[in-house]
DNA sequence: AGCACGCCGACT
DNA sequence: GTCGGCGTGCTC
């Protein structure tokens, strides 16, 4: 009889055969849907491998179902490439193929109908009804002018402007705009002429285009503004005339859209866009067209890195030191290194691109792995910013906020610049502190205190969401007198309107950029020049471009210098010459000022003087002394449970069954940096050696066992093979 | 992960 | 007498 192997979506690392039964097996290929009973209910699974014939099945097999796809829907590509994922984070195969598939297509739902996307553009009408619009069809004029730069997918168009669908269904009619078909197979128009590229850009493409075809793996190391995206584009210009396929990864939803604009305005190229601010449709749609060939580029987020490629050409990965880039729950896997991973077994160059590259990237560079090109030129301005510290010991502090920094804004306003504020803390204040008794507000929940968000009038826990309304006093001691303690940027951005009133000064968080479309609508007024001052987490230092700006301040430096992740200092050193790099753009000479109490740090020395490229060099080096990465491979095996030492209890299991002998190392079981989170207590075990090669064979053989234990079922435990922290 | 089976406590 | 708690086992 005929037996074919599936995969399932659960938590068993192992495959189940099935029998084809009455189905044709010529029906069953690998990469192809099926429905399978699957105990007492059914499942949809994939195919792994054509049905065998087997005499005698040691096994009573149960027929197959159903098949769910004429053919296959992933291909031999994708089904390695998951494959891989599986065999090197440890993952059950079925729930990788799972992670690979929008939801639609996991839960059986027929493939959508696709065509490839066309652009709007413009008319003549459309021009001239621009002029004569009335100023209060606001949304009308947005659109026009929109594509009055040049033309975009809806798609696109709906990203940079998320409530326009009633004004373009308008303007359609109105024939103000019109559909036209999106060049591809082959055939590049294009419709902007490229800037003129300086010696260095001219000097990276060159050598990127001497390349003999097939893998190679290039690290793109730009300083901010020396035009990285230029490079993106002329490279993927070179795919499109070759009729290729170029996948472009971003490591944040709110890079996307600015990405797939360049590419349809540059090529009119058919572009898809995939990540998680997608409706699940459109992501199925997005997948089905990279999948068919009706797109030219896939540009995405962490998950696009499973997005099937019908004529694969080149993989982009922009800002590839992010972290975003690691996924932290479920299947831990790193997007940028399973990119590389698809690259080579494609057989097609992939493109690193960073101002501040990971310390593992500048390694394998270093090492050989990667070609790195270097971009230390910028476009538009000749210097850099300078960057200074302010000695926080003994400064007159208001609310964190010391007097030379207050000055330097004040200085860079008056010179007509804007001015930036980092802080990687949201809220009003970090904690609230009752004066009388000392008692501070904790989360119920977790080893953490409270965040006060003032404006909402709430206490809010920032690791499980917890929140409760502001109390009025003290639930200990009845005091009255709740100190806020610390500053979070809506405390930053208050005093800077007490300090700066005739300012427009604007946050810039995930509090505050909730709705879709309200970061694109900021930005806007940034570029504008009508915010002067921004005030802002994380999301100011991911890749938008400020021209406008010629000051910026970093105010909790010390926050990387005291931690206790192995990351941390990395982080910070990416995080100040990011920012610094978006300083100073408009040719009058930028300012960098980063607020500490350790001012002779030597390793924020070394970063001040000499530069990211040497500070990574003092950072790999004490990276050997302490045998971290990427001198040694790292494993975390993490258990959280209700009860607690129940997590200790199992991780010391865990270790005492580990194999001897493999030259794997065992650190802890410890409980976590957080000991309790959202109501679990949580612990790890740290696993290190200079072999990936026998860590992964140890891990392979000793999940086995792990999975044997009864205590194992009680709780909830995972393993993250390079982890990005250690938390 | 689901889902069923099974063996003990407090209800109508 | 049953309803239901969650420990244990299994899924081709």
């Amino acid at each position: 009889m005929k037996l074919v192997s599936v995969a399932i979506p659960a938590p068993l690392r192992r495959r189940f055969d099935y029998a084809a039964g009455d189905i044709d097996p010529a029906l069953l290929l690998p990469g192809v849907l099926v429905r399978v009973p699957f105990g007492r209910r059914e499942q949809i699974g994939v195919v792994l491998e054509a049905p065998r014939e087997v005499a005698a099945p040691e096994f009573e097999c149960r027929p197959v179902t159903a098949v769910l796809d004429p053919a296959p829907l992933l291909d031999a590509e994708l089904l390695a490439l998951c494959q891989w994922a599986a065999d090197y984070y440890h993952y059950p195969l079925g729930e990788v193929l799972a992670a690979a598939l929008p939801g639609p297509l996991r839960h059986g739902k027929p493939a959508p109908s696709t065509a490839a996307p066309t652009l709007l553009s413009l008319t003549a009408a459309g021009s001239e009804a621009l002029a004569a619009l009335p100023a209060r069809s606001a949304a009308l004029k947005a659109l026009l002018e929109k594509l009055g730069e040049g033309a975009l997918s809806r798609a696109t168009l709906l990203e940079a402007q998320p409530k326009a669908a009633p004004a373009l269904r308008r303007a359609l009619a109105q024939n103000w705009v019109e559909h036209v078909a999106a060049a591809g197979g082959g055939a590049v128009r294009m419709l902007e002429t490229p800037p003129p590229l300086t010696t260095e850009q001219s000097a990276a493409l060159a050598s990127l285009r001497a390349a003999p075809p097939g893998y190679a793996a290039t690290l793109l190391e730009g300083v901010t503004g020396s035009g990285k995206t230029e490079i993106y584009l002329q490279l993927t210009a070179d795919a499109l005339e070759r009729g290729q396929q170029v996948l472009v990864l971003a490591p944040e939803i709110g890079l996307t859209p600015q990405l797939a604009e360049r590419f349809e305005r540059r090529f009119g190229a058919r572009v898809a866009s995939y990540h998680s601010g997608l409706s699940d449709n459109e992501r199925a749609r997005s997948w089905m067209r990279a999948r068919r060939g009706e797109v030219d580029v896939i540009v995405g987020t962490r998950s696009a890195v499973f997005v099937p490629l019908a004529r694969p050409g080149l993989i982009l990965i922009d800002e590839e030191h992010d972290v975003s880039y690691k996924q932290q729950e479920g299947l831990r896997y790193s997007a940028r290194d399973l990119a590389l991973i698809r690259a080579r077994r494609l057989r097609i160059p992939a493109v690193l691109g960073s101002a501040t590259p990971a310390l593992e990237s500048r390694h394998n560079a270093a090492a050989g792995r990667y070609r790195h090109l270097r971009l230390q030129q910028r476009v538009f301005s000749a210097a850099g910013p300078r960057i200074g510290v302010v000695d926080m010991r003994a400064q007159p502090l208001k609310h964190g906020l010391s007097v030379p920094l207050l000055d330097g804004v004040e200085r860079h306003l008056a010179a007509g610049g804007q001015a930036l504020l980092f802080l990687n803390r949201r809220g009003y204040a970090p904690a609230l502190l009752c004066h009388d008794c000392g008692w501070v507000a904790p989360c119920p929940n977790c080893d953490a205190r409270m965040t006060l968000h003032r404006a909402r009038k709430r206490l809010i826990c920032h690791h499980c969401g917890h929140a409760v309304s502001m109390p009025l006093a003290c639930p200990d001691c009845g005091g009255t007198t709740l100190v806020p303690v610390g500053q979070g940027t809506e405390r930053v951005e208050d005093t800077l309107r007490l300090r700066f009133p005739e300012r427009r000064i604007e946050r810039f968080d995930s509090d505050r950029l909730g709705r879709a479309g309200e970061l694109e609508r900021l930005l806007a007024d940034v570029r504008s020049g009508a915010i002067d001052i921004l005030v802002g987490t994380q999301v100011l230092a991911k890749g938008h471009d400020f021209a406008g700006l010629s000051f910026a301040g970093v105010l909790d430096v010390d926050q990387a210098l005291y931690g206790s992740d192995f990351r941390a200092l990395e982080r910070m050193g990416q995080l100040v010459t990011q920012v610094a790099g978006r300083v100073g753009r408009t040719g009058q000479p930028g300012e960098v000022l980063l607020q500490t109490h350790q001012p002779e740090h030597p390793l924020l020395r070394v970063l001040i003087d000499q530069g990211y490229p040497a500070f990574c060099e003092a950072l790999l080096k004490e990276r050997r002394d302490f045998g971290l990465p990427p001198f040694a491979h790292l494993a975390l095996l993490r258990a959280e449970a209700r009860e607690e030492g129940e997590a200790l209890a199992f991780l010391k299991q865990a270790r005492d069954r580990m194999p001897q002998g493999s030259g794997i190392e065992a650190l802890g079981p410890a409980p976590a940096g957080m000991a309790r989170r959202a109501g679990y207590h949580r612990a790890q075990l740290l696993l290190r050696g200079t072999s990936r090669t026998a860590l992964h064979q140890l891990l392979e053989q000793w999940i086995t066992d792990i999975e044997t234990l009864p205590a194992g079922r009680r709780l909830r435990w995972s393993v993250d093979v390079d982890p990005a922290d250690l938390f």
